[in-house]
DNA sequence: TAGGCCATCTGGTCCT
DNA sequence: AGGACCAGATGGCCTA
């Protein structure tokens, strides 16, 4: 803070500068003060708006947990195993679907045309509808470079994936 | 009681 | 300038 001029104001008549000095110090006063309510009532606007972000990630996140297979199912995950979980469920369906196209003939007269699944396809509606312990599949095609065991080729097994919170990690395979 | 999870506050940085 | 996003700090609640 800058001070007074030194030796400013002082002389025959020292009440006048005495006066306006004490003025000039209320002013300042007001307008701190003035500025500490107006930070203040930014950061209360800021808390807010934070408040309000994490309260609509966590809706998400939410959401998320509402789509994924729980065991048993009032099981609540926590943040960062609904984010890992959902990595894994995602890799595990996609390997499915790979595993399926390999196995499977696809339907109708265009044999080996296959049209990468549409929404509202059958396989689109396949996944969505899907059961994560429903499909098992062929038992010939390779295995998935996954982390699996690979005992059969079935993929997902029947409740694996309860144990997806905890998968080993490979490179480009599920997360821990 | 220690440790994990969570909500909230806060200041900094980046973007519009 | 103001909002969005981020990461660190803090305190409360719960469970082993």
């Amino acid at each position: 803070m800058p001070s007074e001029a030194p030796g400013s104001g002082e002389g025959a008549d020292a009440g006048a500068p005495r006066e306006r000095r004490r003025r000039r110090g209320r002013a300042r006063a007001r307008t701190e003060a003035l500025l500490h309510t107006l930070k203040r009532s930014r950061r209360v606007k800021a808390n807010d708006r934070e408040r309000n972000r994490m309260h609509h990630l966590n809706a998400a996140l939410d959401e998320l947990r509402s789509v994924l297979p729980t065991f048993p199912d009032d099981t609540k995950l926590t943040k960062i195993e609904t984010l890992r979980f959902a990595y894994n469920y995602i890799w595990a369906l996609s390997e499915t679907l790979r595993l399926a196209e390999q196995c499977l003939p696809p339907p109708g007269p265009f044999r080996g045309a296959a049209a990468p699944p549409s929404p509202g396809s059958d396989a689109g509606s396949w996944l969505s509808s899907a059961s994560p312990s429903a499909p098992s599949l062929c038992a010939s095609a390779s295995g998935p470079s996954s982390p699996a065991t690979s005992e059969d080729c079935a993929y997902p097994p029947a409740d694996s994936l309860r144990g997806f919170r905890g998968l080993p990690a490979a490179p480009g395979a599920p997360l821990r």
